[in-house]
DNA sequence: GATGAATGAGAATTCATTCAT
DNA sequence: GATGAATGAATTCTCATTCAT
């Protein structure tokens, strides 16, 4: 259902997709949907026709959104030269869409999770996951922040672009760069939860905490939808 | 007309604003006038007669928060032992602030700039300003920094505790340190005010740089509100 | 809350509850909120301080019916001379106000429980079953017949006169007699309430049993609702 | 156009009634016509293809209804041993049939006349007339009731089934059996509509009470579509 | 001054009906 | 002929703001 197999009617929800993309970004949630309508060129009917709502629409603009800046990443990853350049290349692309959306500024600022249809939010962390720890295996960044933390540092980018700040991002790559400062010396964190590890004295560290934190990152590896 | 002559009517002001605090805490800008009134014990006619929309009792909120915060920052700038410390101090209180306020978070991810009563930012601005001076004076702050971008890093700070991150603040506090100095190796920092802690010969490394980190952090993890 | 404290308000609320009544009943449950408004000379917003739904305010109409009807069939209670005669007219009066209402009758025959507000049906059939109670000891109405038995004859009755029968009701209320005695033949019974009518040696047969059915009738004949 | 000469489409046509009829009786008259096309297994505008509108494909299914309850009434008519168990058959299955559907109960309590294609009403009344003057004849019932109170009798049983009571019906059909009651001595009424006849002196007694009825029932006797 | 009632302009959502594919 | 997409009017409910009591 999600995608109609009539040409016209694939075209249409493009097009709200489109217009909704827009009006959130520059609106906000608060849009209403007959401005999405008619900013579409279409009824109210038809954007409940592929939407059942407008809660869905929003969501499928975010994870519409999303899925292309998986895309992103996915092409940054191939150039592993530098990891923490890698890194945090993704990291700026994923803030500046963030900015771009007034909609999902608000939502993050409002502590709320933004919602997305199912098996998005893990594909984006899948995406993600390598390249920090890549980085982090490089020393280039802080070993004791963990995935989760960099979409809230993301979310926290983003809320200073919009508020107009210049230096926001850099400040906060730079606190990502610098040695391992609040970490206790010597401590591993747990890569997907940001526990700490306990330490293991022989052999490699462990990058997760546990069995639990382990098959979760394995599962988003291979989530498909 | 700000504020009104008779006691009853100043009595009421003040019970609708503290209402309004909580309301827009709690629930955000979009919180029913009629809810607001209901908190407060008033009727909505009251609550115009006193703010001549929801817009201008919003900005008495915002205001009366600031300046509320511009008092606990005018306390801590007496102690100029360490300019560092006092700045990080100022800069964390007023996360908080944000935090705890929904309404203000939105705002702020919104990009719009938060309507406050006239003299209100500046006077916020100005008890900061010394403050970030001297700790970029003694080295403890970025040079690169401006008042205005740490107002953004507040707002980014916010955003990103509000989305559930923990690490966010410190590393940002990291970043504005940075480019002083990369964080010497085997050193400890506080981890309430990331200043480097004096090490200890024997036993468990320190956690805090002193007395007032300590007491501070056990404030914290027992405010109520 | 029920009933507010302002005399305009009780007026307005005494309004919206009369416009409803009358537009459900002629137009049933699907009579638009802004039709019912309209015909109070409110807005709609009026109607909703005073009912928080129209589902609410259907329930209101109801029990406000209803509560007419339980004052209606105390007042007969009291005669006690002929208990047939008295339930028979409580049974009567019961079907006559269902009929008024076509929304009752939707209801009904959708087989939903009618929604009224708490405590109004127990107060209904508390008013109704000393009087089937005492008809059935007299021996004037089938002892097998429940009082619930007795609310949906009174949906059936009711139908029965929405589709225009006039015999329904005498039927159903002979059935509620029939096991005790087959009506005798050559005896007059009278039109309001199918009791016996003494028979007059001369001039045309009586229509009604006494003064009491007759200007009964008399009234329902220009009842206006 | 009724019904269309191609065999898919005479299929299709079908299946749409099928979907309508049970989706008509176990939602009500309100079902949304998108969800009878699902049921159907078509598109909306195939439902309109074969009925013109929602009304006319609501109408064409109670009269499916009422035609396989003719046959069903005129297999019974021709073991006339006892007429009164003839009629009183007929008249139970005919009050299941209603009560089997939601649509058909609230458009009786609406005191709506049930829209039927032409000649449907007649056939099913010229089914049941000559059940009930025979049992009329044979004294099994009240020779007061006409035909047309019949229907509303049925109307009414249907709806207190529907509201859950188990003695409606046979209260109802106690009251039918009843010696003739209400009716004055003598007195005879039309069979078409139930209005007095006015006494002739002499010769068989009159079973209509005008030309205008006769004719009707002429013309139901030999109603074809 | 306080109250809370009234207003009425939206906002989301549904659905009978039409029409391009 | 069939399909299902598009339409848009209608409906319920909300809420900032005004105003009579």
């Amino acid at each position: 259902m999600t995608v109609p197999h009539r040409a016209d009617a694939r075209h249409n929800r493009a097009r709200v997709l489109a217009a909704a993309q827009a009006a959130f970004a520059e609106q906000g949630r608060a849009v209403p949907l007959d401005v999405i309508a008619g900013r579409a060129g279409v009824g109210a009917g038809t954007v409940y026709r592929h939407f059942p709502s407008k809660e869905s629409l929003l969501s499928a603009v975010m994870s519409e959104r999303i899925e292309r800046l998986v895309a992103e990443i996915g092409a940054l990853t191939g150039d592993s030269a530098d990891p923490g350049a890698t890194f945090f290349a993704a990291f700026e692309r994923s803030v500046e869409q963030v900015v771009l959306n007034k909609a999902l500024c608000e939502s993050m600022a409002s502590g709320e999770q933004v919602r997305v249809e199912p098996g998005v939010r893990e594909r984006y962390l899948a995406a993600l996951e390598p390249l920090l720890s890549h980085a982090q295996e490089a020393g280039a960044v802080r070993a004791d922040v963990a995935l989760h933390d960099v979409m809230t540092l993301i979310a926290g980018c983003a809320t200073m672009r919009a508020a107009g700040g210049a230096v926001g991002t850099s400040v906060v790559m730079d606190g990502l760069k610098a040695a391992t400062a609040v970490t206790k010396r010597n401590e591993t964190r747990c890569v997907e939860c940001g526990d700490p590890v306990p330490p293991a004295g022989t052999g490699r560290p462990a990058r997760y905490c546990g069995n639990a934190c382990r098959q979760r990152a394995h599962r988003r590896r291979h989530a498909s939808g």
